[in-house]
DNA sequence: AAATATTAGATTGTATACAATTTATTATGG
DNA sequence: CCATAATAAATTGTATACAATCTAATATTT
């Protein structure tokens, strides 16, 4: 390929990726509207219902987001009710992140959510898998996994 | 799958999209900073250098962004002499793209992006291409085609 | 233990994104 | 032709993202 082909705009994987990340979450808005959730504000708690008790920064690793995204962020969840923040007893520079009772509540609610995504990703099982493990391995790629 | 299942974060291709699209946009920031590009920026100039005397609304349409996105990033570009924008004659409403003779310099600057980019990315050619094959699927399915 | 380095989270500043609205212009229907 | 609808781009407002810096707390080194 020559490099005038390489500028290409379709030729790039990195333009489709972009806009296949931008278009996909924007398929979560109507959903998560009725949630009063923002798509970052839905993966937050996603990682939480899965595992809480844990600090901004291991979140942020489990999100690729830090602190600069996480700290606003967090403080909306905390004042809609659904988290809580704590410091640690044991290194006062950390923060505990933990789903509050409210929080657990909407969990429920959006059990829904992923089944009315999947509607919009017109995949065979196959194709979604070999999808999924493409972009982990470019993922893993980025972090010399 | 269950409900609960379906909301564990891996388990959900939106979120591995979502991420790769940022992570992979972000290793273009240092070789765009010699440039003194953002990504959005030097997309918009990709698009234009493979055809340009576009009106706004149509590089919306190739690069999927809308008008709120478009404008200020635009005015920084022919601030920085890359671009010119016009009022088409026909239709007054309308802003015409152009590329300037410095716009065309920087794409000469810009051939070794895509090489430097396709290092990160540790995939064989024909996972390469599947991967941009299943994107495209699911962007397609988006827009109904 | 005191000085230094490191770390976690907060803050600041810049640049997207995009929904919703506004403005100016063009197209259309009666 | 004129009132209305539709359209393109700009504007407004909100929410990310993230680099860079700052602050407070902990760890390490001498």
């Amino acid at each position: 390929m020559k490099n005038e082909e390489a500028l290409l705009l379709d030729n790039q994987l990195c333009f489709p990726l972009y806009v296949a990340g931008k278009e996909i979450t924007r398929r979560y808005l109507p959903l998560l509207k009725e949630l009063d959730l923002t798509y970052t504000q839905y993966i937050a708690l996603l990682a939480l219902w899965e595992k809480d008790h844990i600090t901004v920064k291991e979140l942020g690793e489990r999100l690729y987001l830090d602190s600069g995204t996480l700290t606003p962020l967090l403080y909306k969840l905390e004042h809609k009710g659904y988290i809580i923040r704590n410091k640690s007893d044991i290194d006062a520079r950390e923060l505990v992140v933990c789903v509050t009772k409210e929080g657990l509540k909407l969990k429920k609610e959006a059990l829904s959510v992923p089944q009315n995504i999947a509607k919009c990703v017109c995949l065979e099982r196959e194709e979604a898998l070999e999808l999924y493990k493409l972009i982990h391995k470019v993922l893993n790629g980025f972090y010399g996994k």
